[in-house]
DNA sequence: CCTGCTTCATTGAACCTTCAACCAACCTAG
DNA sequence: CTAGGTTGGTTGAAGGTTCAATGAAGCAGG
C-alpha cells in the first residue's frame, strides 16, 4: 500500500490493453493451426520442441516444464499423454534417483515435422512479418526484461 | 507451403523465446493476486472492468467478449457465476431481441476495489516499473501492431 | 409474408489445468 | 546413522475452457 499513482497513465494503458490483448489471444490463434495440422495444443508441441533441442531429445521433467514456462504437474499430466500416444518416452534418471528423463521418439519428432512447417509459417504472419530487424531486436529485449520480472 | 525459410534466425528466435514467455507466464502470475485479493480469476476480474468503464456499467455480451478477448461461449460459462455471486445481472436488450446486456451490480464494484489495487501495483511491478516512458510506447506500439494481425 | 441465412447467446460434454496431497530419494546437522 | 527438511515427480479431484449443437431473433430477396 505505497504511495503510487491509483492507476495508469493514458499511455501506460495503451500499452497495457495491448500487451494484455497479445497474451490471451495469441496461444488460441496458435492452438488452431497446432490442431489442424498435428492434432496437438500449444503446452505439447512446447514440449516436443524442448525434447528436440535437447542433447539426445532427452530432458528432466523440471528442466522441460521451466523452458515450457508450465507447472511440473502440467507437464506430468501432459507427458502421460504424450507417452501414451508413443510420442515421448520417460524413464529414471541413472543419477538422481528423484529425477525422470523425458525423450522424444522417431514417432514424436514426424509429429513435430507435421506442425512445425505450419508454426513458422503462422508466427511470420502474425509477428515477424510485422516488425523489421529493430523492431524484431526492440521487441525481444523489452520482453526479455518483462519476463525476468516475473519469473523472478 | 510458399518458399519461407526453414525456421527463425537467431535474433528472431531469441525475440519469439521471450515473447512466448510473457505470453504463457503473465496470466497466471496476475491471477495470484487477483486470486488473493478478490477470489477472481484473469479473466473475471476483465469482465468487471470492461463493465465498469462501459456507459452505465453495461455492455453487450458479444461486445464484451471481444473486449475481454475472449470467446462468447466462454463469456457466457463466466458470466453465469458471476450472476451466481451477485457480481454482474443479465437483462434482455430491448433494441434488439437476441442480444443480452450485462451490468455490474454494486457489489461487483466492490468485488473490484478489492482486486484493483494490487493489481495495479502487480502490473507496475511486472511492467511498467521496468519501462522508461519512450519503450513503453515502444512497447505499446509494436503489440498493437501484432495483436490487429492475431485479431484479422 | 415466408424462406433461408446470419447473428447473438446458451448449454452439456470433453478436455485441460490447477491445487493440494502424497511419496520417494537425497541431503545435512547433530 | 538417522531425523528432519528439501527436491523431484505423480495423482485425483475440482474447476475452467473449448467445441459442437441448439435455438431464438433479425434480415433480405422473391
Amino acid at each position: 500500500m505505497r504511495d503510487e499513482a491509483p492507476w495508469l497513465d493514458e499511455a501506460e494503458m495503451t500499452t497495457w490493453l495491448a500487451l494484455i490483448g497479445v497474451v490471451m489471444r495469441l496461444p488460441g490463434a496458435l492452438e488452431v493451426q497446432l490442431r489442424r495440422d498435428a492434432d496437438l495444443n500449444h503446452f505439447e508441441y512446447s514440449v516436443l520442441v524442448g525434447l528436440e533441442h535437447a542433447e539426445g531429445g532427452t530432458m528432466r521433467m523440471s528442466d522441460l516444464a521451466f523452458l515450457c514456462n508450465g507447472s511440473l504437474s502440467r507437464l506430468s499430466h501432459v507427458a502421460r499423454r504424450l507417452e501414451n500416444e508413443g510420442l515421448i518416452e520417460r524413464f529414471a534418471c541413472p543419477d538422481d534417483g528423484r529425477s525422470t528423463l523425458a525423450r522424444l521418439t522417431a514417432p514424436g519428432r514426424e509429429r513435430l515435422a507435421q506442425a512445425a512447417p505450419g508454426h513458422v509459417r503462422l508466427v511470420r504472419d502474425l509477428v515477424f512479418d510485422e516488425l523489421d530487424d529493430d523492431e524484431t531486436r526492440q521487441m525481444g529485449e523489452l520482453a526479455k526484461r518483462i519476463l525476468a520480472r516475473i519469473q523472478s
